[in-house]
DNA sequence: TGTACATCAGTGAACGCGCGTTCACTGATGTAC
DNA sequence: TGTACATCAGTGAACGCGCGTTCACTGATGTAC
C-alpha cells in the first residue's frame, strides 16, 4: 500500500485540516486521534507514519488554523465596502453563522482557553498567528502613528475573540445575539 | 465515619472550591475526580456521596466560580477611586497578576472555550453569571439610557475577557503585555 | 439520661471503557540492475 | 525497457494507563426507645 511522495503529502494535509476542524468542533482534549483520522477518511493505526505524536498534530493543525482565519479576515477586507476593510472584517467575525459554526470558525474563539495550556511550541505557533492577525486588522485602521494602529488592532482582536466565546457560552438566545450585535457596534463606531 | 449535618455540608463546599480552582488551572476535561478530591484533602471513592456526575460538579463549580468573579467586581468596584468604579474593575481584571493566577482567575478567561461545550445545565449556570457580571459593568457606567450601558457592559467584557485568554495564549512576552496593557487604554478611555 | 440500632460520609479496591501509542503485517510503489 | 527487491503508507489488533463510576466495608453520629 506505499503511497507516492504526492499522494503521502496530500494525506497529511488532510489529516491537518481534518484536526483542526475536530479539534474545534469538539474541544483538543475531547477530541480522540482515531476520530481525526476518521474524519480524514483514514484508520488510527496509520497516523504515526505522519506525526510523532498528538501533541505534534496540535501545533501544526493551530498553524493551519491561525493561517485560515488570518486569510479569511484578509479576504473579507479586500472584498470590504468601506475603504479600509476593516468594518468588513468586523462584520464577518462577529455573525451568527461564525457563532453557529464552531468547526469552521476562529481557533481562537473555538479553543482559546485550550490553547492557553498548550505546550510551550503550540502555544508559539498561536502567539504568531495572534500578531499577523493583529498586523492584518492594524493594517487597516485609518491610524497614522503605527503604535496607535498596533494598540487598536490589540484591543479590537481582544474583543472579536471574547464576544464569539462568550456568545456560545450563553444559553439566553436575546444575550448571545447582544453580545455579538453590541460588540459589533462598538468596533464599528467607536 | 459518619458525619454532621454542617461537616458534610462544608465538605460538599469545599470540594466545589477545590474543584473551581483545579478546573480553571488545568482544564475541565484534563482535570480527574481524584485531583479534585485530593485537593479538597479527600479520597476518589467519597465523591458520589455528594454529586451525581461529574457533570453536576463542573454545573456547581461553575456556578461558584461566577458567583466570586462577580463579587471581586463588585468589591474592586466599591474601592475604586474613580466616581463610578468602573475602572477599579477594569484595572483588577487586566493585571498581569490575573494572566499569572489561572487557578484563583476569571472561570470565564480560564475555561471560556471549554464552557462553550458543556452541557446546557452549565451553560445556563454561566449564561446567567454572565448577564450578572454585565449588570455590574453596566450600573457603574455613567450611562443614562439603560440600553446604552448593557450594550457597554457586553462589549466591555467581550473585550476582558478575550485579552486575559490571549494574554495566556502568546509566549511573546512583549505581546502578551501589550494585549493587557492596550486592552486596558481603550476600556479607559473610550 | 442511657442504650441499641440505623444511617451514611468516607475509604480503597475494582469495573469497563476509551485514550495515545506500538507493532506485525500487507501490498502498491520507487529504485537498482 | 523489463525484472527483482526494498521501501513504507496504511490496516487492525494489542499495549498500558487513567478516567468516571460502582461497591463492600468501616465506624462515628443521629435517632428511637
Amino acid at each position: 500500500m506505499k503511497k507516492s511522495k504526492a499522494e503521502t503529502a496530500e494525506t497529511r494535509r488532510r489529516i491537518i485540516g481534518a484536526a483542526a476542524r475536530e479539534f474545534r468542533r469538539r474541544g483538543i482534549h475531547a477530541t480522540g486521534l482515531a476520530e481525526v483520522m476518521a474524519a480524514a477518511g483514514l484508520t488510527h493505526g496509520g497516523f504515526y507514519r505522519h506525526f510523532q505524536s498528538k501533541d505534534q498534530l496540535v501545533n501544526e493543525a493551530s498553524e493551519a488554523g491561525m493561517d485560515s482565519i488570518v486569510a479569511k479576515a484578509e479576504a473579507a477586507a479586500a472584498e470590504g465596502a468601506d475603504s479600509g476593510g476593516l468594518e468588513a472584517i468586523v462584520e464577518n467575525y462577529l455573525t451568527l453563522r461564525h457563532r453557529d459554526d464552531r468547526a469552521g470558525g476562529c481557533l481562537l474563539a473555538g479553543l482559546g482557553s485550550e490553547l492557553a495550556r498548550a505546550d510551550a511550541d503550540t502555544r508559539a505557533t498561536v502567539s504568531e498567528g495572534i500578531a499577523k492577525f493583529a498586523d492584518v486588522l492594524a493594517s487597516r485602521t485609518r491610524r497614522r502613528r503605527s503604535e496607535a494602529a498596533k494598540s487598536d488592532a490589540l484591543f479590537m482582536l481582544s474583543a472579536l475573540v471574547g464576544a464569539v466565546t462568550l456568545s456560545r457560552i450563553a444559553t439566553d438566545p436575546a444575550l448571545s445575539d447582544a453580545i455579538l450585535s453590541e460588540t459589533k457596534r462598538h468596533l464599528e463606531r467607536p
